[in-house]
DNA sequence: ATCGTTGTATTCAACGTTGTAAAGAAGTGC
DNA sequence: GCACTTCTTTACAACGTTGAATACAACGAT
């Protein structure tokens, strides 16, 4: 094989033409006669010939890739939206490179602050950890969206889903089923613990509506929010005695790990316990019994977010926005549907 | 913000010295008296300076950048696989592009034939669709090593489980326990679907090995590998009567799948039916009953993968060649565990 | 014929970086 | 003091591409 990179050049000379005229036809310039075209077309077959991006990049101060910052990539419902993602990316020519924070402060701060600088044209974040204070210190000046549930004062523009409103549906769908002793999965005590916090509100505010009592031993914390901690959480719950008929978790692992509790125990969901969650992760949809869930449109936050990106990227200046995603409740077995 | 762009040379004039001063105290060039160092490094801050990569990438031939196609990225098993992948190139100052092909040979064609060329300097793939003839017919000559189960004779790379083995044992586990109506879920007939086919194979020579007929009405096919074609094949299963009292799914999604219709009907596992899956997804490890399966060491794979790729980006040559990684049988509840 | 117009192809410079070679400064050994 | 090495910094060219400006040809209208 060719070791030596094949380049314009290359190309030109075979065609017997200039260099330009082979970037023309490349780019598909108008200007050019059925005839060299074909010639040309001819010689860059031969040679194998394809653009080296970097340069092409170089001399146009753009590289069409932009970066998915996430959390966690394993988690399904990043996974999921990484893929709707990286496909709204692809319908607008744009590249998608994946970066994972692990939800740690100094990770987030690194992306947002251009790690990856004069690489990508853009950064799509979604932050667990940052605060709105490191934001406002941001030096870098790579267009930026904000993915996920924190609502930011601060300068950037984000896509999110009404946290609070979501919750509050949630937990009021499960008190419609006549339940009085609803628990939720998922408190935290972070600072940068945003989404938990709004889920929380959710919850306060539909058991207020529906007239039941808040009692702090139906609140149980999770670190994270993976199926172990579920679990972990579940068994607290049932061993404090505080004896619920009825769980919100904040996200759907929290409700399949806490669903994995109750079986094993012997209680029936959602004939002894109520369950719903939060995200709408295909595994819910398959689970036994399948799970009732806050479901956002991942698609639409994909694509509003690759578009707000291509916009600013393009130079649309002006305040930084703020875009309000629909979300749905899925009513399934876990909450008797 | 300055939208104007700084680079090497605004630093330099800033600091006093020449462009190339500054890039080697970027690059840590050893002879650079501390004097300099130090205002270079004053000017570099003041100014925000970031490289600009498309130009060092163009200058050095190389991108430090490398893709990993895979079929679906919202699949647990790719999901975790990207994740130990994205870790792995970290560790060699790689950044990782992520394209997922569908399972669809064009696109994993497209890929193949370097779609990214000169922007990657190395590809993983993990080819579903892919034939060993498109293997053999690949013009473009970035670094590529292949994923998976497939085992090819061609030109590339390739990082394998062995498949037979791994299906065997898992179905040799399942005879162990005194079933005798041992069940595949999986198998395909389309030409390229090597590894159902391989782990067909597994489960053959098991059948053999323990003494137990081949029953034709016991191996269900599935599309495709998820939670859905899995509850699909089971039911099937059921309803033609073939009555297996265990079965060995070619994945964990379709064992998910399936497991959900088992429970639909009122069917213990492992009970009635013990149930196998491979993969070893971490949906698996905390279901209702867990399952058993087959767990290919991801991280081994995705550090081979990487490795190796970089042997050949640094100039490695030589024939192509074949790391066998390992497997571990995890016996879990849904076999009796 | 002359002028403009349009279409086709070329030359030149520049994007920001780094490798090479070489220049200048400073020390070392005789 | 001289030749020599070592350290520090520089000028220059090149990576492969494309935008701007321009040359040249062909055409139609005057």
């Amino acid at each position: 094989m060719d070791r030596a990179r094949v380049g314009l050049k290359d190309v030109a000379r075979l065609a017997g033409v200039s260099v330009k005229t082979v970037s023309n036809v490349v780019n598909g310039y108008i200007h050019v006669t059925p005839a060299t075209r074909t010639r040309v077309e001819a010689a860059i077959k031969e040679l194998n010939y394809r653009p080296n991006l970097s340069a092409r990049n170089l001399r146009q101060g753009r590289t069409g890739i932009i970066a998915l910052a996430v959390p966690e990539l394993d988690t399904p419902y990043f996974a999921e939206l990484a893929k709707f993602v990286v496909a709204a990316a692809e319908e607008r020519g744009l590249t998608v490179l994946i970066d994972h924070t692990g939800a740690s402060r100094e990770r987030e701060q690194l992306v947002a602050e251009g790690f990856r600088a004069r690489l990508i044209d853009g950064l799509i974040l979604s932050p667990l950890a940052l605060t709105p204070e490191d934001l406002s210190a941001r030096m870098d000046d790579t267009p930026m969206v904000l993915l996920g549930e924190r609502v930011y004062e601060g300068p950037a523009d984000h896509i999110v889903v009404d946290n609070v409103a979501a919750a509050k549906e949630a937990t009021l769908h499960l008190a419609s089923l006549g339940r009085t002793r609803i628990a939720a999965i998922g408190s935290q005590d972070t600072v940068a613990a945003e989404s938990s916090r709004l889920r929380l509100e959710g919850y306060r505010r539909a058991l207020k509506e529906a007239g039941l009592p808040l009692d702090d031993r139906l609140v149980v914390p999770a670190e994270e929010y993976h199926r172990a901690d579920g679990a972990r959480a579940m068994a607290e719950l049932l061993d404090s005695g505080a004896a619920p008929d009825a769980v919100f978790c904040f996200n759907d692992l929290l409700a399949l790990g806490a669903l994995r509790t109750l079986l094993e125990r012997g209680l029936a969901v959602p004939g002894d316990v109520a369950l719903a969650g939060f995200d709408d992760i295909e595994d819910g949809r398959y689970g036994t019994p399948t799970l009732t869930t806050i479901s956002p449109d991942k698609r639409a936050i994909a694509r509003q977010a690759v578009g707000l990106l291509a916009g600013r990227m393009a130079g649309t200046s002006g305040q930084a926005r703020e875009f309000r995603v629909p979300y749905q409740l899925m009513i399934r077995e876990s909450s008797g549907g």
